[in-house]
DNA sequence: TTTCTTTATATTGTCGACAATATATACCAA
DNA sequence: TTGGTATATATTGTCGACAATATAAAGAAA
């Protein structure tokens, strides 16, 4: 089921959409996106093989397109491939895990100073309404729903485009969400930290709000920083 | 010409480099490390098309490899791809350009950090020497030529693949680093700053020789701050 | 039985040809 | 001449078939 946020067809060029015109369609993107659904979703699962002759009758295409889709999996490194052998969905390791929230923390931090200097008014608006509703949310299901679904990524996705950097952009929204969300697939766990990231959220979004930028990444920063502790924790009561 | 350092064909998988074994060379990978050699010499212009009859004949492979090249050359960002139009070579704007970065500040100021607690004394010494080594040549050259090179580079890249965190690395020495080569070369503009830039490389082996990765990412960032801002000034000077 | 070699099978990599789309040219009307 | 339409050309996207490589199965030697 694909949700309703922004991440389905990943960013459009430029900082504003232009006259959506000419982005024709090939089959190699749709596929593309379709396996990228169906491997984020976990109907192909972490770690089997890519069959091109399977895949390629499954979804009714040749294997030229399908390859290039391939590609692209691989491109965001959700697919792993080894010459003459064939592709694997990737499986990440709790290391990999905690590679990506070093490169989040850096990279949300420096979004989240950019954003404090680009988003309009009107923008940050929106950001706060967001944010109450998210709240309204948790008190109704008790904090269980919201970061399950995709509400957390929500909230970090407004805040990337709101850098404005279209470098940015690409880097966190087309590749490392993506894995995040296949992630979440992976190792399944429910953070046991929804009030207080709720509230950390209600800061960053104040510190761009005052417009200062300094403070918004630090905020940010230590925002992530708190997520992947709480991981490293759980991984480690796991592992006993 | 192709230098000396370790950017030429990629990072190799992990911390360590396992047994060289089986990374068979497909026709694909070939020619995608050929083009993007001739991008970043500028043997192939920026902004030119990429007429796939063509560059099949000039490098004597099929239209087939050729294509997967070219995808590959796209999620690298060193073309950009129009459905049923073609390719053409990136053309970096200014914004693009401080866009990087941005992303570059971030991610390498992390890096530093993490090299810091990450590298070994062996690794550290070698920096040392490698750096020293610079210092000399730029006094026999009185500065031109080091930063003209890949010197700085080299430098840089050390301190990436310190870091050992195999996202980040990927990130800045697959992606970022090739498009810094290929603007230096579009703008062909040098480094008045090298003296400057020099002991800055010092005090950041300084900070990470002490363990010392908070001083060692400010440091980082400061040092790539002052390259942005002093992009930044020529830019407003060459646009007046 | 185990291990190595050899054969058979399947999958990936590559190629050339065809279809679909976009660009360039020629033509006509105003 | 200028503007628009229609044709012609070229390029990209897609397909099916063949070659090269790897994996699985079968057989031989210890």
């Amino acid at each position: 089921m694909e949700s309703s946020n922004a991440f389905s067809n990943g960013i459009r060029r430029g900082h504003q959409n232009p006259p959506d015109t000419d982005d024709a369609i090939t089959i190699a993107e749709s596929v593309f996106r379709q396996i990228r659904q169906a491997i984020v979703e976990g109907s192909i699962p972490t770690g089997s093989k890519i069959s091109e002759p399977e895949l390629a009758k499954t979804y009714g295409v040749s294997r030229g397109p399908l390859r290039e889709a391939i590609g692209r999996l691989e491109a965001c490194s959700l697919v792993v491939r080894k010459p003459n052998v064939g592709a694997r969905v990737m499986t990440m390791s709790s290391e990999q895990l905690i590679d990506i929230y070093y490169v989040r923390e850096a990279l949300e931090g420096m979004a989240a100073r950019l954003a404090a200097t680009q988003m309009s008014d009107a923008e940050i608006d929106k950001l706060r309404e967001l944010l109450s509703m998210h709240g309204s949310e948790i008190e109704q299901e008790h904090g269980q729903a919201y970061f399950q679904k995709e509400g957390d990524l929500d909230f970090h996705y407004r805040i990337i485009t709101g850098s404005k950097n279209e470098r940015l952009i690409n880097l966190l929204c087309n590749d490392l969400y993506y894995q995040m969300r296949l992630y979440r697939y992976q190792f399944g766990m429910r953070s046991r930290r929804v009030p207080r990231a709720y509230n950390e959220h209600e800061y960053i979004v104040d510190a761009i709000a005052n417009r200062d930028g300094e403070m918004a990444e630090l905020l940010m920063r230590s925002h992530i920083r708190s997520s992947r502790k709480n991981i490293e924790q759980m991984l480690k009561e796991r592992s006993t």
